[in-house]
DNA sequence: CGTTAATTTGAGACCATTCAATTTCGGTGG
DNA sequence: CCACCGAAATTGAATGGTCTCAAATTAACG
């Protein structure tokens, strides 16, 4: 039980960052109920249609955010990260628009959507820590439309790889020097709009150069501020004021 | 005073389509202190990098979230229409993050941030539906993502317009047979990640085969269901339970 | 009714896709 | 530890959807 209330201590330390959370606020939070539950490679933690009951935060490992075309065609709306909710707006929206989707193996603590409401009533600083939450990840969506609207191949990519690896260093202690990327090439072309087999050409491309080093699935950055250019970052979308850019 | 009051009717009118909200909280939502402002075409109304201190609810015309890149070019990410909150994630977030522009002429009720979000903490159903207001912003958002990640410039073009009649026909009495496009070429162009050159050809085709007719900038639907298909148009996304599909 | 914005049209170039084949990686059982 | 296997990554060649550039036509507006 110590272990599984120590699931929720990463979200109070992320939430604090852009609200205040007296210690009345980070006891009910700790003491929300939830299951933890496992999930295996591509297995669906939310699928679009369902009618939702819960909410899940990620605690292991990684999944995205993704929407079936009826041509078949798949385009992921976000990659998220542990202790960063999955779904929070179905506390409020009845039914699911998208699904959600386990990269590898992940863990998740499910809590009752009726029970996070109830302390969003009860506690104004959680309800607005929640709320924020799903406005920063509205902007994330934003940044995603401009992403695949208006920039080539090579400037999507390093897009997505900055913003990754400026949500990782934001919550842990590298800097963005390096990280695993989780995710296979396709993955990564069905989130910028592209095929894998470009993907490929252009990981290849900005690796040639000098912007990325590739060691299995982990990438460095022996030029950050350069890939910055290239992929036009800006990390003011992530509205995560503690890292100036 | 009495037309003043009149503005903010039709907020109420909507919200309450997804939210109950007590007498109480309809006066309390129509005391809402505003100043009345103007804007002409291509007004900005949010300018991004600036700190938020109101939030603007769109009363006539339309206007349009916006992202400039450096290169550049501009993805819009939303077009507004009267009634609408085009910025109510500033009531929360500190600084934009993104561009809010005029089409034509417009108008807007400026509201102080300190009062919406005073109004919120002692009205929980307003506070609901304030929120609710951003989810569906952002589920509007992924859609669009979607849009320009993964459909044919057809499909974008057709999914534009569908959702553009079924929220005009949410909000009036049309059925969503024809409506007036506020926009230029140039703009859906940017709204749907393509060069103005091919909008204009792509909407020749969808003329073309029988799918929309224009006259001026009035587009109608003469099949409505086959447009739908080709623009693989579900309004799920937009979680508006008071029309069916 | 003149003047600018918006739309329309054409031709050529290019970025990304498609399709297919090959190589490498990651895990598994012998 | 190695052989094996399916998944993932890589490479090549041809195709194609969309863009670019430029010009002509039409609409909008004071």
């Amino acid at each position: 039980l110590a272990t599984d209330a120590h699931s929720l201590t990463a979200l109070v330390r992320r939430w604090s960052k852009h609200s205040h959370l007296s210690p009345d606020d980070r006891s009910a939070l700790l003491a929300l109920p939830y299951t933890r539950k496992s999930f295996g490679k591509d297995a669906y933690i939310v699928r679009e249609g369902q009618q939702t009951n819960d909410c899940a935060l990620l605690l292991k490992g990684f999944a995205f955010r993704q929407k079936l075309l009826r041509n078949g065609s798949r385009q992921i709306i976000s990659i998220h990260i542990p202790t960063e909710f999955v779904d929070l707006q179905n506390a409020l929206l009845g039914m699911a628009d998208h699904n959600v989707q386990s990269v590898d193996h992940s863990e998740a603590a499910i809590i009752p959507r009726a029970q996070l409401m109830d302390l969003a009533a009860s506690h104004p600083a959680i309800r607005k820590a929640m709320w924020i939450d799903t406005l920063i990840d509205a902007s994330i969506f934003r940044e995603w439309v401009v992403n695949v609207g208006r920039r080539n191949s090579r400037s999507r990519i390093a897009h997505l790889l900055c913003e990754f690896a400026y949500r990782l260093s934001v919550q842990g202690t590298d800097p963005p020097g390096h990280f695993e990327l989780p995710i296979t090439q396709e993955q990564l072309a069905d989130a910028t709009g592209l095929t894998a087999v470009h993907v490929n050409r252009v990981l290849k491309g900005l690796e040639a150069d000098g912007l990325i080093d590739r060691n299995r699935r982990i990438i460095s950055f022996p030029n950050w501020q350069r890939l910055r250019d290239v992929g036009d970052f800006n990390p003011r979308y992530l509205h995560a004021p503690e890292l100036a850019p």
